[in-house]
DNA sequence: TCACAATATAAGAAAATCATAATTTTAATA
DNA sequence: TATTAAAATTATGATTTTCTTATATTGTGA
């Protein structure tokens, strides 16, 4: 059994992709990185909608992102554990 | 990229694993089907509540049960899925 | 410096989640 | 049948999520 500290943490991240549009950028990520206004392109949500979103999967450490100009690229934190996840519950 | 329903689904999977509790009744089930009594033992929380995360287990498809007697025995209804689930995120 | 594009932040309302307490159901058995 | 143990259900209030609208910030180029 893990220890009480890796369940919290585990459940955390669970908690941060159980939203469909938060796995939705997830999945979009493992292609590679994208900035926000390609986002908006492929997720039929607002722009502060997937902004909260991307905040969420930031502080849960799924992802983060590069400045380049005036738009941010964000990509998989750890993409290694985060693609092993995905490919587990195909 | 998976399908709008594809997401859907395991976002909603995502949301069942997404509560301290509920992802240690899971752990737990790892190691073989239990009782709720049992259960109760092992996870500081009340019987009503352990039954309405089993609940929501259940509902996820994530558990099934067994009567014997007059208790109840959960167990992991794919067990396979779940394992390699959890094993890749140690 | 001004205006614009890209993105973030803040505030608020509606909906969902969660734990607790009280009650009910079900199965076994005396 | 009456009792008891195991578990589920229901109702309730507190907390958290979620989306929307409005506004602010930041970087770029004219």
């Amino acid at each position: 059994m893990p220890t009480a500290k890796e369940i919290k943490k585990n459940s955390q991240l669970f908690k941060a992709l159980a939203h469909p549009i938060r796995l939705q950028i997830v999945e979009s990520l493992l292609e590679g990185e994208k900035c926000v206004c390609a986002m908006q392109d492929l997720l039929h949500a607002s722009q502060p909608n997937i902004s909260q979103h991307l905040n969420i999967l930031k502080y849960a450490n799924v992802v983060d992102f590069q400045q380049r100009g005036n738009q941010r690229c964000y990509y998989l934190a750890e993409r290694e554990k985060i693609e092993a996840l995905l490919k587990s519950l195909t």
